[in-house]
RNA sequence: GCCUGGGUGGCGGAAUUGGCAUACGCGCAUGGCUUAGGACCAUGUUCCGAAAGGAUUGAGAGUUCGAAUCUCUCCCCAGGCACCA
């Protein structure tokens, strides 16, 4: 064969693999593990695209090299399979989502053993297998039990196309993260996980993720959002409740003066009869809810309100009576749902207060701005008791007590206090908790996560194990009664009322109560997608385990995820969905890391190569089983890596690929027509430049350069076209991690028998991977005028006694005095004239 | 608006972290092989210039013997968050 044939050897190899099993991971191995872990697919009707091939690609690439490192590499995949796809297309076709899901499993298994993925077959799970979310189901009981997952009626996000609630992670920039629709609002019973318990856990846990990169945590952390201010109260004039409000800023208290509520908050309808405007505040409150969050959060949209007439709060540090208004730009969710305005500090309240005329007081003072009034004329400052009081445009004199309404200048950065009683002259900073004491309020701590709304009005997902008892109240399905599974449905239809189609089969839902025996009810919602994706590489270490979600002994052996490749997009979805089960679970004793992976690697998006993502309306898919058809897998596999780098967003270009592919017929011919003969053994005479390969190669996979690999080996060869056969066996070995079938071709062509992913990764020599000689670089005053070739480790002296004769610095040289001479070991020569 | 990344030939990208900018690949050009080729092989290919030489890493400044790399100002692109008090 001078010609490598990929459909025959590939389908060979594939073949060879799964029989011997050499990728299945032992319990029992005495090597020491590692655990790659990618995202498992959704099996879709499409099936897998080039997305999941580079972040799988990436995985077997690693577990390949750490395998011929000499570790017991655990390199499982399953199947994310509930969901809406699914079940829409039941919906449509009338088909059950299990069998279509089944159908798509065995395509996308047929492309993932196409793409010569080494994964563990013995361990796929599937999410929708019973034996399987019996313990997504059962990790719920404990959660339900610890007083973690709740019921509550609330304002939820509600997508009206796929007519079910969702979590906040779900509703990227207003919209449905799965349909794109924009998401309501909609007053719904749901169940809720009690993530917020975890905010400060999930933060710590941050900081121990050594190995995760900056971003990955910064974008988590920001979504925890925690921020530390004071609770106050206000107290409302004539009435005995108060308005209680979070404030990051309790220095500036003292320039409250204005309150806003939320629309949404119950104070309203609790002092409704003293609000002599009622009316006008209820069309207000009225109006908002009809709103969507798009509408509702739009940033250039210009801030409404209303003022609660014959409300008056009193600011606890001035005594001062203020206005309290109702507006949309206070949100419920968030704090209290009310806060303390002050305009002077406060964009927001800023420029609330400039629309409606109300009073702006200055209380720190901006150090930045100029001290003399005069100077700038048309900002008025407030009531400042200075000596003299300030002037404005025509010079009178101002009013001394009141601010004038709707002026005043706006400064929301620190420093020194003013027209604060007896806190003025301090520093804002330090004056927080003094202020905070003073008027009787408490140190608060705010999160902006709020809890995951965690369950649906769709078919297609768990069962949540309860049980509503009319005697009892909700009942947790007793354990060994798990799993409760999906029963048969005639129609998949959501309801679109906030019931899921459970409801609907009768036989089902009524059931006895499992504490009175009474009349009873099933909770019909089923859980998000994210629960079986929430503990999956756990169930992974123990498969098939009907007595435990995962055996301790296994989950301590396999556990934590030594390196997870996975998508920028699950940051704030499965990847704190997931770190918070784990931590959940670690505190109830069930798994033994406290985070669940050590490494995240995040790789870029692959857009079709007109920029745009790839989809099928636009008719830009590149499906990868095409190129496979026509290159290979190896190629295919080497062409996306060889893009860019693992983190960049790249665009596919078919027209690059033949790059590769000539190269791996370089290798192919190589080896056919320079070693005929089995024979081998010991190190040759490019040995040194195979050396420094060795390091570059292996330096490279360690820091995910997987495109500057690929450069490496295409360069080592266009300089070592004839290497000797033992340089060559060694080459094939650094190659194989990247090119599974080729290599493993030409290995046995060679003469061998086992495997060459069974195989030691080879190790280099730190001295021979140095070059012998080296190229010196010559400078005059900074810029290069020759260069010049050395022996490794020469001195200054030698240098410059070679560098002075050369003709080309001696012009350079000539009649000029060197100031300094600039001397790198083994790179380079400068010397500065005058 | 805020927070992250990033901006290098015609294109994808490289540069051992302050020391030869443009590796590797695509494309293109020239030549070879071929009945033919959108196959393969060889050579060349940052820009200006006939050459000597000069210029060049989004723009401008700065530090340095020396800057794609460090500092400041500005512009642009991608991603995340967004009336979160």
């Amino acid at each position: 064969m001078d010609k490598y044939d990929h459909k025959t050897i590939e389908a060979k190899w594939q073949d060879f693999w799964e029989k011997e099993k050499i990728y299945q991971a032992s319990d029992s191995s005495k090597k020491p593990k590692k655990y790659v872990l990618v995202e498992f697919p959704y099996p879709s009707g499409e099936g897998l695209h080039m997305g999941h091939l580079r972040p799988y690609t990436a995985g077997d690439t690693f577990s390949r090299y750490w395998r011929m490192k000499g570790f017991e590499v655990l390199y499982p995949i399953g199947w994310d399979a509930f969901g809406l796809p699914a079940e829409n297309y039941a919906i449509k076709n009338k088909v059950h989502p299990r069998v279509s899901t089944a159908k798509n499993v065995e395509n996308a298994k047929r492309q993932l053993k196409s793409w010569g993925m080494s994964f563990d077959w013995s361990r796929e799970v599937n999410t929708t297998d019973p034996g399987y979310y019996k313990w997504t189901q059962w990790i719920f009981l404990q959660l339900f039990k610890a007083g973690l997952a709740y019921e509550a009626t609330g304002l939820i996000n509600w997508c009206p196309k796929d007519k079910t609630g969702l979590a906040n992670e779900e509703v990227i920039d207003g919209k449905c993260e799965r349909c794109g629709t924009p998401v309501e609002k909609k007053e719904l019973r749901q169940w809720y996980l009690k993530i917020t318990a975890y905010a400060e856990k999930l933060l710590e846990g941050l900081k121990s993720l050594k190995e995760w990169p900056e971003p990955v945590k910064l974008q988590q952390e920001n979504w925890i959002g925690k921020n530390e201010g004071a609770e106050l109260e206000f107290r409302i004039r004539n009435y005995e409740l108060g308005i209680r409000v979070f404030t990051t800023r309790p220095d500036t208290l003292f320039g409250a003066t204005y309150m806003v509520l939320a629309p949404e908050h119950p104070l309203i309808t609790d002092i409704k009869n003293q609000i002599s405007n009622i009316k006008e505040v209820e069309e207000y409150t009225e109006n908002t809810k009809k709103k969507s969050d798009i509408q509702r959060t739009a940033v250039e949209k210009e801030k409404t309100g209303v003022e609660l007439k014959g409300i008056k709060a009193i600011n606890p540090a001035t005594k001062e009576e203020i206005p309290v208004w109702v507006a949309d730009y206070v949100l419920m969710g968030y704090g209290t749902g009310a806060i303390m305005a002050v305009p002077a500090h406060d964009e927001r309240d800023f420029e609330f207060a400039k629309k409606y005329r109300l009073p702006i007081r200055t209380v720190i003072n901006n150090p930045s701005a100029l001290p003399n009034a005069s100077a700038s004329p048309l900002i008025l400052r407030g009531d400042e008791t200075a000596e003299e009081p300030p002037l404005n445009i025509r010079g009178d004199s101002l009013p001394h007590s009141l601010p004038r309404a709707g002026e005043g200048e706006l400064y929301t950065g620190e420093g020194v206090l003013m027209n604060s009683g007896k806190f003025d002259g301090m520093d804002s900073e330090q004056v927080k908790a003094e202020i905070t004491k003073f008027v009787g309020g408490q140190k608060k701590t705010q999160y902006k996560l709020r809890d995951w709304v965690f369950s649906r009005q769709r078919y297609w997902g768990e069962p949540i194990p309860l049980v509503h008892c009319e005697k009892c109240g909700i009942v947790p399905v007793p354990e060994d009664e798990l799993p409760v599974t999906l029963p048969e449905v005639k129609d998949y239809e959501p309801t679109g009322t906030g019931e899921s189609p459970l409801a609907a089969i009768v036989s089902w839902v009524n059931v006895k109560c499992p504490n009175c025996g009474g009349k009873a009810k099933r909770e019909t919602n089923t859980m998000p997608q994210w629960a079986g994706s929430s503990w999956y590489w756990l169930r992974y270490t123990d498969p098939q385990n009907d007595k435990e979600m995962a055996s301790k002994k296994l989950v301590k052996q396999w556990t934590p995820v030594d390196v997870y490749f996975g998508g920028m997009e699950h940051t704030t979805l499965h990847l704190l969905y997931s770190r918070f089960w784990n931590l959940f679970l670690y505190d109830q004793g069930y798994v033994t890391a406290q985070e669940p992976y050590t490494k995240r690697v995040p790789h870029g998006i692959v857009l079709a190569s007109d920029g745009e993502k790839m989809s099928k309306s636009r008719g830009n898919v590149v499906n990868p089983d095409d190129v496979i058809e026509k290159f290979g897998a190896d190629t295919l596999r080497m062409y996306e890596m060889f893009l860019g780098p693992h983190g960049d967003t790249v665009f596919w270009n078919d027209k690059g690929i033949v790059g590769v592919k000539r190269f791996l017929d370089k290798v192919w011919r190589s080896a056919v027509s320079n070693y005929p003969s089995p024979s081998g053994g010991g190190w040759s005479k490019v040995g040194r430049g195979l050396h420094a390969l060795i390091k570059k190669i292996t330096a490279d996979l360690e820091a995910f350069k997987f495109n500057t690999c690929i450069s490496a080996f295409m360069e080592f060869l266009n300089k070592n076209e004839n290497m000797a056969q033992a340089d060559f066996e060694v080459f094939l070995r650094l190659l194989a991690p990247f090119a599974p079938h080729t290599t493993e071709e030409l290995w046995h062509q060679l003469g061998y028998r086992d495997s060459i992913h069974q195989q030691l990764w080879p190790e280099f020599n730190e001295k021979l991977a140095q070059d012998t000689k080296i190229t010196f670089v010559v400078q005059v005053s900074g810029k290069l005028r020759a260069t010049l070739e050395m022996p490794t480790g020469s001195s200054q002296a030698e240098v410059k006694a070679k560098v002075v004769s050369d003709k080309n610095v001696k012009k350079y040289l000539a009649d000029k005095e060197v100031v300094k001479e600039i001397f790198v070991p083994d790179k380079l020569i400068n010397f500065v004239l005058r």
